[in-house]
DNA sequence: CGGTGTGAAGCCTTTCACAGCA
DNA sequence: TGCTGTGAAAGGCTTCACACCG
């Protein structure tokens, strides 16, 4: 039960954490079932698009309500619209990338970054070299004038791609100028005020993970994790 | 307790995978503590750095061994030993990267991607286009070479990144060809046998936590996964 | 004295299994 | 009849708190 009353955002369910994040697996899931005009789809069958078992489907729809019918399965359509109101992606959230060595670049130029809702308004970064140069729609801008750039454009999402030294100094520039959500590229630690989600993506701990347990090969997890 | 011996893996201490998943960051800390010639090391300062809390530390270490020494702390260097044994980066990983796209190409480029150990041997992408044209110090192969180039370059590690339409056709030929643990970075669902290890990135799922914390923002959960 | 190593408690997540409804 | 929704059980991970030892 939430605790308080929030006038502007009607559902204040509180959805679990590990919930949230396999709703963007149902939500690929449900597009292509979608695209294939079926109109209803059962537990079992999403979860075996989603690469999850159906117990683990049922009680995360759960939490979203009861949008299932026995004996039937859920609506397609209308699961589809619940996820993707759930997620946030009915609205648009400007995303700033920042940093754009060989991996930033391939970020801005990643088609179906912005799948759904995500939409590159900024690239930032500190070479004076770079700034003034153009990648796909957009000219790289100087890091000093990132919080003018938060302030206008609406930037809710900050990328950060730069080297590991610098992306602490980044993070709290983004933070200063209002950004609450940050995904880390950089193979580093970057601490943010409890407010600020922050997620990262760590390239050399999924590869170090992965030498582990090719080393100690016998009973290997499979378990994808997100 | 290991329920049975294995004469060529010495340790068979079963490490929870929280704590694998945990290890690389104490590694980088390590690291970065052995730069400044500091000898030993406290599960206090450890887990500053690692961005997580000292109990989580003790505990973690503690499933290595008894390395510690009780009113002073863990020797940096022995402790160093220790975890990158355990991580299996005391040997090469030959690495192969397959679909040469934006992404691909990044990741080809990426220095510090072989940060220690891993070695990337092949560049592999179905486009006959693409085959052929030089990306760093490699060329581009085709897919159809890819079960005898995991066979003569020991190829350990598959990282996809090809578009989603084409992940788990090559994640099936990775397999085929003796390739235990790949790295997906399509945005969609691969399903290997359960003696593979697979690990994904997916950028548009990361992106969509984001939103749904951003949307629902009160309390939100800082914790950056892994 | 200070800091590790670790049982025990608490919390979160997953899985089970079936009541209940279309 | 078939499949959802959900209590209850099981399992795993985190945190606590302190005995123990250098």
């Amino acid at each position: 039960m939430p605790r308080r009353e929030e006038p502007d955002i009607p559902e204040a369910r509180l959805i679990p954490e590990a919930t949230v994040a396999r709703l963007p697996l149902y939500y690929r899931a449900l597009l292509e079932i979608a695209d294939q005009s079926i109109g209803t789809v059962s537990s079992e069958q999403l979860a075996e698009l989603a690469g999850v078992n159906a117990a683990k489907v049922r009680k995360d729809l759960s939490h979203l309500g009861s949008y299932g019918t026995r004996g039937v399965g859920y609506d397609v359509e209308h699961l589809v619209g619940e996820v993707s109101r759930e997620l946030g992606l009915t609205r648009d959230w400007p995303v700033a990338i920042l940093g754009l060595g060989n991996l930033g670049r391939a970020l801005a130029n990643y088609r179906g970054f912005g799948a759904r809702g995500f939409r590159i308004v900024a690239l930032v970064d500190a070479d004076p070299d770079k700034v003034g140069q153009a990648v796909g729609d957009l000219t790289i801008e100087p890091v000093e004038a990132l919080s003018s750039i938060v302030a206008q454009r609406r930037v809710a999402i900050g990328v950060i791609a730069t080297p590991a030294p610098a992306a602490q100094a980044v993070a709290d520039r983004l933070v200063a100028a209002g950004v609450a959500s940050i995904l880390n590229f950089a193979p580093t630690v970057v601490v943010v005020p409890p407010e600020v989600t922050l997620r990262k993506v760590d390239l050399a701990t999924e590869l170090q993970i992965l030498s582990f347990y090719q080393q100690h090969r016998r009973r290997v997890p499979d378990r994808a994790r997100v």
